[in-house]
DNA sequence: AAAACGGGGCG
DNA sequence: CGCCCAGTTTT
């Protein structure tokens, strides 16, 4: 069902009413820069707005300009974003800024075409820039607008983001007073109120223009996706001692926890004997075990075992004091993995 | 079109 | 302990 065209030009106004009314207060809403801005809607795909907000002022103090991410090491960044998981943001991030540098003169661009040319910058990380920090009147959709806009019109069955509310999503940025404003009050709005599993219909100040609470279908609204199935893998991780110093290695450029250090570790789709495992890292001495901690990614059930051993200091590895390790970028398994060995 | 890519908090 | 959540890139 469409949209009523009165309902198209009444919206945006409820909403940007609202978010002037409501809106939490973060940090890039306070001190807020298009730089400041790339980095929030970086931090923020697929990451929790809480876990962005604690992180953030450390980011940005350390790189208050593009330049300065571009001059700087990419471990810098990645330790930064230790903990936030997705690390390929990060070093998106720094590539982003080395092409803002080098093509843009060191300025964030403003137009949703040159945003797009810059890695990690998808269609709605562009328009999100161009609308929140520049004033372009540019739609956005995310998760959020995508399940407001659907359950409006009472649509299920639309995957996320859809060609539909992308297209909706244009028409009310065209009728809103501040697309600044309103772009943001309508992902607040998803968030706070028109949340997935419990919206708070009672307060919310759509309640009469709004075709699914009229059909009473909110709550399946819109259809989501089947999860995929975690695939269960094995990563036995060994910390490798020498006097006071620590074995480590880098993680490569692609796939999981890229670029990311960790001790040395065997990856296997099946389980591994300690002896197997000693072989794999060509380690002649017993491995003590220690534990086996389940670590749970979106896509993957890790069984994490964890071994320690006394060794020569191996040129394969690179070898840290334990309080050095603090710079190095870790990912919170190998948080874990060090947190067991200590507590040993 | 589908899969890959993390992690913390909460009920 | 299962479920949830402000996308983009690669295959």
């Amino acid at each position: 069902m469409p949209l009523e065209k009165n309902n198209r030009s009444k919206i945006p106004r409820v909403l940007e009413g609202w978010f002037l009314e409501t809106a939490r207060t973060f940090p890039w809403r306070t001190v807020d820069t298009p730089w400041g801005r790339l980095i929030s809607e970086f931090m923020a795909q697929q990451t929790q707005i809480e876990r962005v907000a604690e992180r953030w002022p450390s980011v940005v103090a350390r790189f208050p300009t593009p330049e300065s991410m571009a001059k700087s090491d990419e471990q810098e960044i990645l330790a930064l974003w230790q903990g936030l998981g997705y690390y390929r943001r990060a070093r998106h991030l720094k590539a982003s800024a080395e092409l803002i540098c080098k093509m843009y003169s060191g300025v964030v661009p403003d137009t949703v075409e040159e945003l797009l040319t810059l890695p990690g910058v998808g269609k709605y990380t562009a328009g999100a820039i161009a609308s929140i920090a520049y004033g372009k009147r540019e739609p956005i959709v995310d998760a959020n607008v995508h399940r407001v806009l659907c359950r409006i019109s009472n649509r299920s069955g639309d995957p996320v983001p859809s060609e539909w509310t992308w297209e909706e999503a244009s028409k009310l940025a065209l009728n809103c007073d501040e697309i600044k404003i309103f772009n943001e009050a309508l992902m607040e709005f998803g968030a706070v109120v028109c949340s997935p599993k419990k919206p708070d219909c009672m307060k919310c100040p759509l309640q009469n223009s709004c075709a699914s609470y009229k059909s009473g279908t909110q709550f399946e609204v819109p259809t989501p996706k089947e999860p995929a199935k975690k695939k269960k893998v094995f990563h036995y991780a060994v910390v490798m001692e020498h006097g006071d110093e620590l074995a480590f290695e880098q993680r490569g450029d692609k796939g999981l926890w890229s670029r990311m250090w960790q001790v040395p570790t065997v990856e296997s789709t099946v389980e591994l004997t300690s002896s197997q495992v000693a072989v794999q890292l060509g380690v002649n001495d017993q491995l003590k075990y220690l534990d086996t901690i389940q670590h749970s990614l979106s896509h993957r059930s890790i069984s994490l075992s964890i071994f320690s051993c006394k060794c020569a200091r191996d040129a394969r590895f690179h070898w840290f004091q334990w309080d050095s390790l603090a710079e190095l970028p870790l990912a919170s398994a190998q948080r874990k993995v060090l947190a067991v060995h200590y507590l040993r």
